[in-house]
DNA sequence: TGCCAGGCCGGGT
DNA sequence: ACCCGGCATGGC
């Protein structure tokens, strides 16, 4: 039964992968704005981040030192189109605590040095408004930890096409279903997680048509949510 | 025009 | 252990 579901994860991969090619997610960012991100983004339309990095850009913020001597209002100020901007200027500034404080204000300490995935990931989601997404993206793609990412269209087209059943989806469960029945390389979950954000943007939005989605013939497609 | 976007927290059952 | 309201802007 493992070898199915790796067969299915595997193929699931390679339609997705053949219908958009690779995505190169989050591409020509360094690691602090990609941390940055992944709390901009929290519940928001990537556009609208787009936006606040580029006044935290102009600001010279895109730096955790930077970061940790502004105050918090004008912090918030500066990320105000990503939308809740109060709670958002709040939760960057304990992610940069946490950067600055223990870690020396550098990702690439953090990255380099002998913790362990796991250990990180308590250490994030210990982190008031780092949750276990926001936690995710920051390993995968900022620290370069192979983890799982798993956000609302992972949940959509695991649902939709049978990788799951129709119960509330759990987190945990989810990201475990992809760690243990693929090969844990970095590059392997990255391209995985953001293929499945292009596919579900396409087509497993709420309004979203199924037709032409390249997963539209993939085995078990017929359930539904 | 309304609905939605790559969550998470805190308080109430 | 769940369930819910709150948080906010900008694009289609």
């Amino acid at each position: 039964m493992q070898g199915d579901t790796s067969a299915l994860l595997r193929g699931l991969y390679d339609a997705l992968y053949a219908a958009y090619g690779p995505q190169g997610w989050w591409p020509g960012e360094t690691p602090t704005e990609v941390a940055i991100g992944a709390i901009l983004v929290q519940n928001t339309n990537w556009q609208n981040v787009e936006k606040a990095i580029a006044r935290l850009r102009e600001a010279g913020m895109l730096e955790w030192r930077a970061l940790d001597a502004v105050p918090a209002e004008d912090l918030a100020e500066l990320i105000r189109p990503a939308g809740y901007y109060q709670v958002k200027a709040r939760r960057l500034k304990n992610l940069v605590r946490w950067v600055c404080g223990e870690h020396g204000g550098e990702l690439e300490e953090l990255r380099r040095s002998a913790r362990s995935t796991d250990a990180l990931r308590e250490e994030l989601l210990g982190i008031n408004g780092i949750g276990p997404e926001t936690a995710d993206s920051i390993l995968l793609y900022a620290l370069e930890q192979a983890t799982f990412v798993v956000d609302t269209y992972t949940a959509r087209v695991a649902g939709r096409h049978g990788l799951i059943g129709p119960e509330a989806v759990d987190y945990g469960e989810l990201k475990a279903l992809f760690e243990d029945h693929l090969p844990r390389e970095i590059e392997l979950f990255k391209e995985y997680h953001a293929l499945l954000v292009a596919v579900g943007k396409r087509h497993c939005r709420p309004q979203a048509r199924c037709a032409g989605c390249p997963l539209e013939c993939f085995p078990r497609s017929m359930s539904v949510e």
